[in-house]
DNA sequence: GATTATTTATACATTGTGATACAAAGCACA
DNA sequence: TGTGCTTTGTATCACAATGTATAAATAATC
């Protein structure tokens, strides 16, 4: 090579893109198909068929955070995949408090998908005086007031909001008023955290609205 | 491309880009809450605020389908507001199928955000013998065997995908061989639809692991 | 051990998307 | 009617993301 690159693993200097980060956990959950189909090795162009994304693209991803594959032979499926949980903080298990124990709630708490992936629902609030005290899916509902406590006392990192629409923004901003980063939001509108909090939507609604441009 | 370009609003010649599409159902969105707050003008600069984008960004995506504001004024709240939703295909319903009547499919069809917006989930198929024949939020739970007869009978344009991961793919396959072009996935995998195809997932893991990189 | 097959990592080119800037158009009000 | 203020629509620019091409490294085969 012509420059004399020595590529830091894993600590980039530089922001990765967040349509990168995005495509991580695609590139694990793959991986982790792979590894239990008893597949030591995989090639970018396997990964991508898979995905429908070009090799290039794959290897270019990966290549962010350093080298990773084999020339001639492909990646190491176990290596890559645990590197890949490394760097997505997957390889430890995550707190997590649900706020809003309605209809949508209550599915979100009994969704088998959250604790086999590492992360773990550990309190559950709301504000309706009918609700708080119930015992649903092994959790006992809490006045949203307790929630800065609880984030500290069982380590909650991450912030679940299923309330109805017209309460959600000020949930949210309690989340961040206790200290919480990172936000899954299942309430149909775009919200305002400040900087350095990440809120990611589920909105079905939304993508069927943009599906049906091309149906129609 | 000689021809002057006289722009027709709404049935644009050239593919809009897909993130454009994906942006209007926000700013529907916005434009309903303004509407019933009895608003009738809004600007670019007052939509941007509330959904954290550019002024110019937001003119830009109308732009594609017509002239809508007026300069010195704005947009008309309710003419906006038709507009969008008619480019988007929301002037109508549509009929949706879900396939997997487990606990995910009964949070789905039980979901009260799909009616209002015009999405009405008229069939329910599942495989288990178990399943089949109860009725279950009022649906009456079919075999899958008879989906390509329903989606016929009923005029279903959107598939809903609440099966297991080990059938999801199987199931789609179904939903595209019974002529759905637009389907909705809730199974965590990255399935394979053929061209005229339109596939959204709905996967909160995703989401969680992909915003555990900015905390870890 | 030499030769051929693969497949990565990366330089380079192309495309796509978002931001900036401003002329043109409309409104308000004297 | 004229002047100043606002806001759109779009031309232009900047940069982010993706795709193409290839040298270097490894493995497999004879």
């Amino acid at each position: 090579m012509t420059t004399p690159n020595n590529t830091d693993s894993s600590s980039s200097e530089f922001p990765v893109p967040e349509v990168v980060i995005q495509r991580l956990p695609l590139y694990v959950r793959v991986l982790t198909q792979y590894s239990s189909a008893g597949e030591q090795v995989i090639s970018s162009e396997q990964l991508g068929i898979r995905l429908q994304i070009t090799p290039a693209q794959i290897r270019k991803d990966l290549s962010y955070f350093g080298r990773f594959g084999k020339q001639g032979r492909g990646y190491d499926v176990a290596m890559l995949e645990r590197q890949l949980r490394e760097i997505l903080g997957l390889d430890r298990t995550w707190n997590a408090a649900v706020v809003g124990m309605g209809r949508l709630g209550r599915a979100v708490v009994s969704y088998p998908g959250f604790a086999p992936e590492g992360f773990n629902i550990r309190a559950a609030f709301d504000t309706s005086e009918y609700i708080v005290g119930k015992t649903i899916s092994g959790l006992h509902v809490q006045s949203i007031s307790l929630l800065t406590e609880s984030v500290k006392e069982l380590d909650i990192k991450i912030g679940i909001v299923t309330v109805p629409i017209d309460h959600a923004q000020e949930v949210i901003d309690a989340m961040v008023q206790a200290g919480i980063k990172s936000i899954l939001n299942y309430a149909p509108l775009s919200p305002q955290v400040p900087e350095g909090v990440t809120i990611r939507g589920i909105d079905p609604v939304l993508s069927l609205q943009s599906m049906t441009y091309y149906i129609r």
